[in-house]
RNA sequence: GCCGGUGUAGCUCAGGGGUAGAGCGCAUCCUUGGUAAGGAUGAGGUCGUGAGUUCAAUUCCCACCACCGGCUCCA
């Protein structure tokens, strides 16, 4: 007999060798039919953390604590997933004999095949509802899954027979003995689980794209199909998930710039170069003033430099040996053997700033900011939106600070930047630390030693600050480690906003230095950080979260006020007053227009609308005012300009 | 750059070998001051670009361009 022990702590005992779906089923006949996959954690695993999700069908060979997942808890979705994924090879394997298969893991929203469907056959989305259709046929018949272990030599004839090389290729990466395979219905996969007991549970399925994509990410080789597709137990869960995805496209900020008039794109100016409307260009600079404000209080200098530089100085900082041929290619001028280059960022020209005079040990750390805009040749098929454009403004700066004084400096910035994420309410973002490929590290410049002393830097400022970060491996820049911020858009792509990065290596090759304390030359250590990232991804990004309904301060229009008849012009007049010293810029929109239209005006534009109603006398002989605007209401006459002021004070508050 | 999809009015889209339609928006007038109001009238399109097939192409074929979904890349 063996002890299991529940999560509320209770322990019973069973026969050694039970599964976790016997488990559930002697609990209630309720549980037996919702659960979809056990975590079962040793006795004797004092490992932190939880334990391992396995199938319901496991045998449990000692006392271990268990813990029953349903639809609701996050595991179990990757695991029904994952056995989406298997279901759909199944039938992609019946309408497609000789498919080969690449991998099929679940994603955060559903799952994803890689397929190579054979010379000469094209899957695209025509074929998708037949599949669909397939996919529910075989889950209705509750095919079960069936686990087996296999030796590599067994598993590696068994692909090489159907002659699926890109199976075999992962079996001859695994150890032999710990390869298993799964097996629904007809179709048998490589694969490590866990799955559910049966298909049975899959009962509404969504196909949503087909797209190709390089096997194990790499451009040189094969582009295999990839299939992605989402299943539920419940019919009704597919719909509130498909109505969900069309909401996430309203608030896409390419359909909202459009709208709101904020930015546009021309071909004729050519790709990936956003033109800011004028409306858009006051929310940017409203957006900068409160980084710069913020940034004149926390000691940082603000710099200019020009928007080329010579191809020189990128050769000294090394970006032309890393991207020079992916850049925009360099400006000649009159002069022979003469080039420049249209700035991809404004490091360079910053050390150099830092190198214009002595500098000593007192006047670290030195802290230089400067909106800048940078050109960078991104791929064409890489553009989206204001997401990813070819000129971008950072809202840069780069200190130069003494050993010593690194951490600290590190840690203000990630304050700094927490700050700016809290204002604008992002707060579901992931830090994540980048660092240098574990393998190949000849994509980076530098010593060994001041890799790490910059990568323990950056762990231990995240850690000091108890801010929970993801380490991922061959993120880092060239030139040294990152902090990276990223936060999802609608549809929850990630995308990195605010970053930091400790770089020994450019002070090196600026030969930057300062006179020490002894009178010795040192070298300064770098950061490099920017909160929003860049202005245009940031703007992106805050457009979807707020679905375009931007704080006040921000409106590009700020405020208008439309008093509806002539009659109350006077309370525009008041209103317009009122913020005439105020950061707030108000103006009164007194075009003869029908009442529907100033109403269209709140809700397609955007805008902060005061509109003023009408004035209503209550039965005791005092007189309010009716309003529209962000809400809609009655203010006491006398209050009225008092309760104005304080809807922009509360507004207002949020700029800190 | 690669794979797939899309391109018709300002926007969202329907259509289809015989030179075009809807809804919304826009303009004028009327109506209404109450949360994307109603009525009437009207303007607006070389159907992404170029070449080809055809008596005839927006429609079919080809190339290119742009956009969308991914992949790769992201200083």
């Amino acid at each position: 007999m063996i002890d299991i022990t529940f999560p509320d702590g209770s322990v019973r005992q069973y026969n050694e060798g039970v599964s976790g779906y016997e488990i559930a089923k002697s609990l209630s006949e309720g549980l037996a039919r919702e659960v979809l996959a056990v975590e079962v954690k040793a006795a004797d695993d004092d490992s932190a953390g939880d334990g391992e999700v396995v199938d319901l069908t496991r045998p449990i060979t000692a006392d271990s604590s268990v813990k029953f997942l349903k639809w609701e808890d996050e595991g179990a979705k990757r695991v029904f997933w994952h056995t989406s994924s298997h279901l759909m090879a199944e039938a992609l394997q019946f309408f497609y004999p000789g498919i080969k298969f690449g991998i099929g893991p679940a994603v955060d929203n559903g799952f994803y095949y890689d397929v190579d469907p054979g010379e000469g056959v094209q899957i695209t989305d025509a074929d998708l509802p037949k599949i669909e259709k397939k996919m529910l046929e075989l889950a209705r018949t509750g095919e079960t899954l069936k686990r087996t272990s296999v030796s590599k030599a067994d598993a590696m004839e068994y692909f090489s027979g159907k002659g699926d090389q890109y199976k075999c290729e992962l079996i001859s990466e695994l150890p032999d003995g710990s390869i298993t395979f799964y097996e629904n219905g007809s179709f048998t996969d490589l694969c490590r689980g866990p799955h559910l007991m049966s298909t049975a549970p899959i009962k509404a399925v969504k196909l949503t794209s087909i797209a190709g994509a390089y096997w194990r990410g790499d451009q040189n080789r094969d582009q295999l199909t990839r299939i992605y597709g989402i299943t539920f137990p419940k019919k009704s869960m597919l719909d509130e998930y498909l109505v969900l995805l069309e909401e996430a496209k309203k608030r896409d900020h390419r359909k909202l710039g459009k709208e709101m008039k904020l930015f546009t794109f021309s071909s004729k100016v050519g790709l990936g170069l956003p033109l800011w409307l004028p409306r858009g260009a006051s929310m940017r600079y409203q957006l900068e003033s409160f980084l710069r404000k913020k940034l004149l209080e926390q000691g940082y200098l603000q710099v200019v430099s020009p928007h080329i530089g010579s191809k020189q100085l990128y050769v000294t900082s090394g970006h032309w040996a890393k991207y020079g041929k992916d850049s925009f290619q360099p400006i000649k001028t009159p002069q022979e053997g003469e080039e420049y280059m249209l700035k991809p960022m404004n490091c360079p020209h910053h050390c150099e700033i830092f190198a214009s005079e002595p500098r000593s040990y007192k006047d670290l750390p030195i802290r230089l900011a400067e909106f800048g805009t940078v050109y960078r040749y991104e791929q064409s098929g890489e553009l989206h939106g204001l997401t990813r454009v070819r000129s971008f403004t950072q809202d840069d700066a780069h200190m130069y600070v003494r050993p010593d004084q690194l951490k600290d400096e590190f840690k203000k910035v990630i304050d700094l930047i927490q700050y700016v994420f809290d204002v604008f309410k992002f707060d579901k973002f992931t830090a994540q630390i980048s660092l240098r490929d574990k393998k190949d590290r000849s994509k980076y410049i530098g010593s060994e030693e001041n890799w790490e002393k910059a990568e323990r830097a950056i762990i231990e400022s995240a850690a000091e600050k108890g801010l929970p970060a993801v380490v991922k491996y061959g993120e880092a820049a060239f030139y040294g480690p990152k902090l990276d911020f990223m936060v999802k858009d609608a549809l929850g792509r990630e995308w990195q906003l605010g970053t930091i990065q400790v770089d020994y290596n450019l002070p090196e090759r600026f030969q930057l230095e300062y006179t020490d304390t002894d009178g010795s030359k040192k070298r300064p250590v770098m950061i490099h950080r920017a909160p929003f990232g860049s202005i245009e991804r940031f703007t992106a990004v805050l457009l979807e979260h707020t679905a375009g309904h931007l704080p006040l301060w921000l409106s590009p229009d700020q405020v208008k006020v439309l008093p509806v008849s002539e009659k109350y012009a006077e309370y525009a007049e008041k209103v317009c007053e009122l913020l005439k010293n105020s950061e707030i810029r108000a103006s009164i929109d007194d075009r003869n227009e029908t009442l529907g239209k100033r109403i269209r005006e709140i809700a397609l534009l955007r805008v902060p609308v005061l509109l003023i109603i009408g004035e209503k006398e209550a039965a005791d002989g005092t007189v309010s005012i009716r309003y529209e605007g962000a809400d809609a209401g009655v203010v006491k006459k006398e209050d009225f300009l008092k309760w104005f002021k304080s809807k922009i004070d509360e507004e207002l508050h949020l700029q800190g």
